[in-house]
DNA sequence: TTGTAGGCGTTATCAA
DNA sequence: TTGATAACGCCTACAA
């Protein structure tokens, strides 16, 4: 049996009035009423609808988070975040997997204007302009996570992309490389593609190191597989290189796995850094040196702004996370 | 601006009955006046309240999902297998990340309840009678994945962990192995930690192979850091052995990376099998050889039996999903 | 085929 | 300090 509070109104010999008045912290009655409510409520099991409260209060205390692919560490770990910080908010999240293509992208945004979310958080999606018409008709907050939309104002949190695509080059380049490829995932990805390429070539440019386009692979997408693929290409070319930046930690499994297979020592004979900094980058061997993005904060410092938004009322400023080289074992120094 | 029916109904020159039956695809209108308010609700943008609909249906079309990390290969597989038939069936699903002592369990089944959510499902969580109480009072379809409850009738959707074990013990022993370790993760979990003893076990029972007790490792918990110690430990102990069992991918691919660290190879000198079939195991070098679960079909499964439940209004029958051995390079024939 | 009105479980505004 | 009562946006008898 589920109980309202005009279950408990009565019980008590209140009016739900004050029931509600004591429920939520109002001023308005004695103290010996609102012990007598409050037993009643223990004696029941009463517990507030909260469907009613957000049909009233116009706020249901839920955002609606979307995603490409959850069942992937990136996204998870971001999701984590986020979900963490809502909860301690007391919000609760609704999770969207939109498939790779976002496909489902506009039929989600539609069940979560319905929903009446309180805000929207959209991770490692590019935004169309048929999302954004979307999303400005429902007038929810929205923040973006690991994406960016030049179009529209859209407040994201994410790493500076270039600036650490720049880092890891660069470091490869301190440790006396010189012929470095670069897997680059989606090359004409706007979001994690072209930004990441020009870190690759503005570490070239900064140390007057000649740009060879023919070490910029473009495998397309950021997985395991493509990492293969990529690499496979590279021993095909047989490019002079001493070592790879990779757009992705599961690309630079990939490419290390398949690198190995060919008898290839990492470091001593190829060295290579990710990005990311996932959980699988300390779990293959020899684990991966990596550009680290700070996943899990990225999903709290969305939410946050999220709440900030609802608040103001207004749109509030991006935040670039810092990023950092986290030192493995898959770089070789050559001093 | 967000519409209601009303505003439809007027500007419709109907009454929101009428709207209201067209939206609901009942009967009980016109041809012509339905294609006047289909209009009118595009033209308005009108997004019927979900909330609102909830309150009086009683029906809020959403389930809750427990689970204590989400950020975990295994549990997002199972979540996003969860999302994907709630989805499709026009459910959303709320995430509750219980922490892996399952601290703020209770917290959120107290949360979801006030949400009204039509459904629960619990992953890889131990039932405390304390749960079941709130469970069964809250009187919300449940059903458990990957874990189970032994008190409570609550149905549930897993591998045979027995048999599961069984099965890769014996894919060793059929490999002519006989010296086989196991790393037991938590070897007092009632769940995914005594039942995969006994199946090691009983592999050698039926093989007519002794068991020796030192040969398990408990390692208290299934990741890679324990994996890693507990391959420490094995070293230590000098175990004459040539295959492990390790009880979940995580934990083969920590031992994997000790072992190699210390100069072992895989699979000529020491063979691996593990639990699960995650992505880590086709991404770590050589590629595990693992007892595959499938994950995201149990997430949907898990989905399916909740909406039965709800339909039916009785506990359905749990389903037991069927493991099998994937074959990849951890693992040396002897034959 | 259509409209009126009551109710879902709350909160909030008045009076008392 | 309290209690009626009107919303919130929708669905659904019951009438018309």
């Amino acid at each position: 049996m589920t109980y309202t509070i005009k279950d408990v109104a009565k019980k008590a010999n209140v009016s739900i009035a004050t029931v509600s008045r004591i429920l939520n912290g109002k001023t308005g009655f004695s103290e010996k009423t609102k012990k007598k409510v409050l037993r009643v409520i223990e004696e029941l099991g009463y517990q507030p609808n909260a469907v009613a409260r957000g049909l009233i209060n116009k706020n249901t205390q839920t955002i609606g988070v979307l995603i490409p692919t959850v069942s992937n560490m990136y996204a998870s770990e971001v999701l984590s975040g986020i979900e963490k910080h809502a909860n301690d908010l007391g919000y609760s999240v609704i999770v969207c997997n939109t498939g790779c293509v976002g496909e489902r992208t506009i039929h989600y945004l539609q069940v979560l204007s319905e929903r009446r979310v309180d805000g929207i958080i959209i991770v490692s999606e590019f935004i169309y302009e048929e999302y954004y018409k979307v999303l400005n008709d429902m007038e929810i907050p929205t923040v973006l996570v690991s994406t960016i939309s030049l179009q529209f104002p859209i407040p994201y949190v994410k790493v500076d992309d270039r600036h650490a695509a720049f880092s890891a080059t660069d470091y490869l380049i301190e440790k006396g490389h010189t012929n470095i490829a670069m897997i680059a995932g989606d090359a004409r990805d706007p979001i994690a593609g072209i930004p990441r390429i020009e870190g690759y070539k503005s570490a070239h440019l900064s140390h007057g190191l000649e740009i060879n386009e023919n070490y910029i692979i473009d495998c397309k997408i950021f997985s395991h597989q493509a990492g293969i693929e990529a690499m496979e290409a590279i021993l095909q070319k047989q490019l002079n290189i001493t070592a790879i930046f990779a757009s992705s930690d599961e690309i630079a499994a990939g490419a290390m796995s398949a690198a190995i297979r060919n008898g290839i020592k990492i470091p001593d004979q190829l060295s290579i850094i990710g990005y990311d900094n996932t959980k699988i980058a300390e779990m293959i061997i020899p684990s991966l040196t990596t550009v680290a993005q700070p996943l899990h904060d990225m999903g709290m410092v969305a939410a946050t702004m999220l709440f900030e938004m609802k608040e103001t009322g207004e749109v509030t400023q991006s935040r670039i996370m810092s990023h950092e080289i986290v030192e493995r074992e898959t770089v070789r120094s050559f001093f």
